[in-house]
DNA sequence: GATGAGCGA
């Protein structure tokens, strides 16, 4: 048996003689799990865990040897062996939870050629140093989903792993090696992303690139302002405010959003890149020409690529000889608009 | 494109 957790943080040695079976199939048994381990050495016992009241698997189970070069061997020899057509993934027991909770030296690989398997993964990242685990992700008929994760024993060697393959071509593919994060850290690392452009929209006719200037200029320095211009010379109503510091950035985000100035109320929000912008437009379209076709269904015209500077009225003026139109709107500058005839 | 599961008698 495995020693309890040690109190007061102090590192206990892995108990070298019990492993951890993880990843069985919900019907391995104990005898199955006796006769596989046998191989390796002498075993003195095995247990597949199961719920106290439903005597179901709980999907994990323990073997003992009583000498450590039999362990050994047998992590070495059953590590991803399949049982019931599942590869189990054998560890090292370990009663002290932290390193499992921290989730320290864990790292996330993507972009994985679908011909690397459990061995090869383990092969390729043990150079690194230690694994505690490690496994392919495997859709239900076992073919790899191309991602995968490994766990150190060390962070130093999740450190030079991520460092020395990440980009590297394996089998003709760059791989991708980064920290393991949950989803709900992913959002959050998104939601902090930094950023240094702002975007002001919904501005007064009136307002310049010096208006602009000296709002945002409280919040810190600015490294461009501007206000963009129509064809006809107008202004379009919308800028950009880039500022040398993130942190100043969202500070304007954060007091200038929603603000009353000249009449207006501003929106100010971090800029979008050019991709996720067109992204958003596309969704936006995408909905926009649905809505329409069921309502008008063999009624509307949709025109796309029209110049930035096109308005409502060029285009209703362009297309009125032709019949009565209902409604004319330029949906996004950049793109589209719906006409309805009757 | 993708971010597991996981420690006993």
């Amino acid at each position: 048996p495995a020693p309890a957790p040690a109190p007061g943080g102090v590192t206990q040695p892995l108990p070298t003689t019990s492993l951890y079976v993880g990843d069985l199939e919900a019907n391995v048994t104990d005898s199955q799990l006796y006769e596989l381990f046998s191989q390796a050495g002498q075993v003195v016992s095995v247990r597949v865990c199961r719920d106290v009241t439903s005597r179901r698997s709980l999907g994990y189970a323990y073997v003992n040897y009583s000498s450590p070069m039999d362990a050994a061997r047998a992590m070495e020899a059953l590590n991803f062996a399949p049982l019931n057509n599942k590869p189990i993934r054998v560890m090292y027991s370990n009663r002290d939870p932290s390193s499992r909770r921290s989730g320290s030296a864990n790292i996330f690989i993507k972009n994985l050629d679908k011909t690397i398997d459990n061995k090869t993964l383990h092969d390729t990242f043990s150079a690194f140093g230690a694994i505690l685990s490690c496994k392919v992700a495997m859709d239900d008929i076992g073919q790899s989903k191309g991602f995968g994760f490994v766990q150190y024993e060390k962070e130093e060697s999740a450190q030079s792993a991520m460092k020395s393959l990440n980009g590297m071509l394996i089998n003709d593919k760059p791989v991708y090696v980064g920290p393991f994060l949950r989803k709900q850290e992913r959002d959050n690392s998104f939601d902090k992303a930094k950023f240094n452009n702002v975007f002001v929209k919904n501005l007064s006719e009136s307002t310049t690139k010096d208006d602009l200037v000296k709002v945002f200029s409280e919040y810190g320095t600015i490294t461009s302002a501007v206000v963009m211009i129509g064809m006809d010379g107008k202004s379009r109503c919308f800028g950009f405010v880039n500022f040398e510091s993130p942190d100043d950035a969202a500070r304007a985000v954060e007091e200038l959003n929603g603000k009353k100035i000249n009449d207006k109320e501003w929106y100010v929000g971090r800029a979008q890149k050019k991709s996720e912008r067109e992204m958003d437009l596309k969704r936006r379209f995408e909905q926009s020409m649905k809505d329409a076709a069921d309502k008008y269904q063999g009624q509307n015209l949709y025109l796309k690529n029209l110049d930035d500077g096109i308005t409502d009225d060029q285009l209703r003026e362009l297309f009125s000889n032709f019949g009565k139109i209902t409604s004319c709107k330029v949906i996004s500058c950049f793109a589209i608009i719906l006409l309805l005839f009757v």
